[in-house]
RNA sequence: GGCGAUGUAGCUCAGUCGGUUAGAGCAUCGGAAUCAUAAUCCGAGUGUCCGGGGUUCGAAUCCCUGCAUCGCUACCA
């Protein structure tokens, strides 16, 4: 049979930051399994990855923490990779994207792009800071949100109201750094023209007909919408410099480079292998099968815009074959937040635990089709109940009791009566569906068939009541401890891609002179032919006590800032309804709003105060009939921009479908009067 | 507002092409067993399959509609 052959990345991890339980769920884990499953079956295949690390964000903390950013990339980048070896994921190789393969590489992309056609350059209006002298990327200004006028506001995005902001928007901006006011000033940036793709993308997208469902729904939602141009440079130092003229203090985009980091990190394998050429017969080899594992927030980037900047090239890359993106992995009921340090940091977790519980809890809960949480109590249970009791305490009864009746072995029965070749061929179909869910990246199921068949182990010895018959039928017995032997020899290499470090110890409690990769899944398939010499049997899987579960479930129950996940509408107080001040107003003026085919403009009048409220109401009113009218507001509402134009109060109307209605008093009431 | 996803036992979820009495694990209760890590095995369950309509001999499954939750998004305010 011939080999297959893949090249499989996660996400380059942006290195500012720890790794977090969300990331390995997401990205890591799961490429790591299947690497391990295409390893057990012999195929070629390299796992690549490397650290995110240009950019804005690091940039910005580098300068808060006065040293190169260098040095915060170099810091993460070890924090970041001691954390997968602590969790025993394995790549080809780690890289990461501030070397200079990567540079070079990155600039051809450009380049190619740019002579193809596909790069034109636009003028805009930024911020530029003239004490700095620089532009000031969007993180590098704060100032006062135009929608709900809080402070600290970033000029990408207000935390407080939750609001995108265009940082040219911000009242008040200031620059971070040296905290002065910006000037406006125009720049020119060069943007890849996605739309010139368009045809070529929608068409690929369509063949990938075996792609997860909400990958491709996504996309092709997407496409749908009209694909726009995007900017692939910033104003920054940090980075690595447009190829090209008048391009002082300009870098690419970090989203452009980085997915470039998947090449140059298989480049850079194939020098330290001592085969400098060897990437090529991955990238430019239409029979590679090229897998991007990444979280649900990175599909667009790896199913439009990475594809699209490949299309572009002189040279044929291969594009990706699937990109099985996973959803989120929620904590205890609420959303991950790194920047409230609500998560589980892999690190923090390695100082307490091996890696084989999370391992086994996040592949047996990973959120494939929806987003999935993670509970420390669950980890827990699960863990104790299906690897320590069913999976683990099998293993030992059978090794424990075939070791002292045996001579130390599981032997080789004289003869197999039908039923136990009947079990013997359900076990080979088992592992056969085992395969099918390994290489459809189903590995929740997968873990379930692999417990289900530790589960029927135990029945089979219970069923079989060997204590018993060993007495009266040493023959018979002996048989039955080989058809548990079996069951084992399998259970320990369908469940390697999962938990490695537990399957090899099984392996060498099993005696096999073959490592369990050499043996690999093809082993399986023939029956042992001689018979297990059991070695020193140790305890597979220890328990977690409680006491550990305890005190992480206190770790975050401590934290004060907990992020709230439901954002539904709950009951409140007659407190807080107090606080709304709805009052009855008069329409003195109404017009439509330029630009806008659903928004009128109103002044109201309310007493002796007039007000400008913008109303989405301009399908179902027009300007004319609503002078005069009485209608019911918010009038403590905070103020915002809606089209550049003020509105200071909103107006309350019931729709239902198309149908939209005022309200109005039923009876004349001065404007002004207060609902109660 | 638009697009998408989800809703099944106390909890976590499975349920293929529409087909018998709707399943598994955990938790609970009862029992068996003593090879084993107090682990295991057997049995008992409990269901408005989110609500309402429709198609069909037959619907958890297909269609329409409503509700709830989540995500993305918009000219919500």
């Amino acid at each position: 049979m011939a080999k297959e052959k893949y090249l499989v990345t996660s996400a380059l991890p942006y290195a500012n930051g720890d790794l977090h339980i969300g990331h390995i769920a997401g990205a890591y884990l799961p490429a790591d399994i299947f690497v391990r499953f295409q390893k057990l079956l012999g195929n070629d295949v390299i796992y690549i990855c490397g650290t995110d690390e240009h950019g804005a964000p690091i940039s910005i903390k580098a300068e808060q923490e006065n040293v190169p950013p260098r040095k915060i990339v170099d810091k993460y980048h070890k924090r970041i990779k001691s954390a997968f070896d602590g969790l025993d994921i394995q790549f080809e190789n780690f890289s990461g994207t501030d070397r200079k393969v990567h540079y070079k590489l990155s600039q051809n992309f450009f380049s190619d792009l740019n002579k193809n056609g596909f790069i034109q350059t636009h003028t805009n209006e930024q911020l530029y800071c003239e004490n700095c002298n620089r532009f000031l990327p969007d993180r590098y200004v704060e100032g006062e949100c135009p929608f709900c006028h809080s402070e600290g506001a970033r000029g990408d995005q207000c935390d407080s109201c939750g609001k995108l902001i265009d940082a040219i928007q911000l009242t008040n901006p200031l620059c971070i750094t040296c905290r002065s006011t910006p000037i406006i000033r125009e720049t020119t940036n060069w943007f890849l023209n996605l739309p010139k793709f368009s045809d070529k993308l929608q068409k690929w997208i369509e063949s990938k007909t075996e792609w997860k469902d909400n990958v491709k729904k996504f996309i092709l939602n997407w496409l749908k919408s009209g694909l726009k141009e995007r900017a692939i440079t910033r104003d920054l130092n940090w980075g690595i410099p447009v190829p090209t003229e008048n391009t002082d203090g300009k870098v690419l985009y970090v989203w452009f480079e980085a997915p470039i980091g998947y090449i140059s990190s298989t480049i850079e394998w194939s020098e330290k292998i001592g085969k400098p050429e060897k990437w090529r017969d991955y990238w430019f080899d239409k029979n590679t099968k090229l897998i991007h594992f990444i979280g649900k927030d990175n599909i667009p980037f790896h199913t439009i815009i990475w594809p699209a900047m490949l299309m572009g090239q002189d040279k044929k890359y291969i594009l990706p074959d699937d990109v099985p993106a996973n959803e989120y992995l929620n904590l205890e009921k609420n959303k991950i937040s790194t920047s409230k340090n609500y998560a589980v940091w892999i690190n923090e977790y390695l100082e307490e635990f091996s890696e084989i519980p999370l391992r086994y809890y996040l592949a047996a809960n990973a959120p494939e089709n929806k987003d999935t949480d993670f509970v420390w109590k669950e980890f827990q249970e699960k863990y104790n109940t299906d690897l320590a009791n069913t999976f683990g305490n099998f293993v030992n009864r059978v090794l424990k009791f075939s070791d002292k009746h045996f001579e130390h072995t599981i032997p080789l029965p004289q003869k197999i009566s039908n039923k136990n070749e009947e079990i013997l061929t359900n076990i080979s179909d088992i592992r056969e569906k085992i395969k099918q869910l390994y290489q459809t990246f189903k590995v929740r199921k997968a873990c379930k068939m692999i417990i289900d068949l530790a589960r029927f182990g135990n029945q089979y010895f219970d069923n079989t009541i060997p204590w018993k018959t060993i007495k009266t039928d040493r023959k018979s017995t002996a048989e039955m401890m080989f058809i548990c032997g079996e069951i084992i020899r399998n259970l320990a290499i369908v469940i390697y891609p999962i938990i490695p470090s537990s399957s090899k110890k099984l392996w060498k409690m099993l005696g096999f002179d073959k490592s369990i990769l050499k043996y690999g899944w093809n082993g399986l398939s023939a029956k042992s032919d001689k018979p297990i010499i059991i070695q020193n049997i140790e305890t597979l899987f220890e328990k977690i006590p409680d006491d550990l579960i305890e005190r992480q479930v206190n770790k975050l129950k401590n934290l004060n800032n907990i992020p709230q996940k439901t954002s539904g509408k709950k009951i409140i107080s007659f407190e807080t309804f107090q606080k709304l001040d709805l009052r009855i107003a008069k329409i003195i003026a109404a017009e439509k709003v330029k630009k806008a085919d659903k928004l009128l403009k109103l002044q109201i009048s309310i007493g002796s105060i007039t007000k400008q409220i913008i109303a989405g109401i301009a399908k179902n009113y027009s300007p004319k009939e609503l002078i005069g009218k009485n209608i019911l507001i918010l009038n403590n509402l905070e103020p915002a921009i809606i089209k550049g134009e003020k509105s200071e109060a909103m107006l309350l109307a019931v729709v239902d479908g198309e149908n939209l209605s005022l309200l109005i008093p039923e009876k004349e009431i001065p404007e002004g009067s207060k609902v109660l």
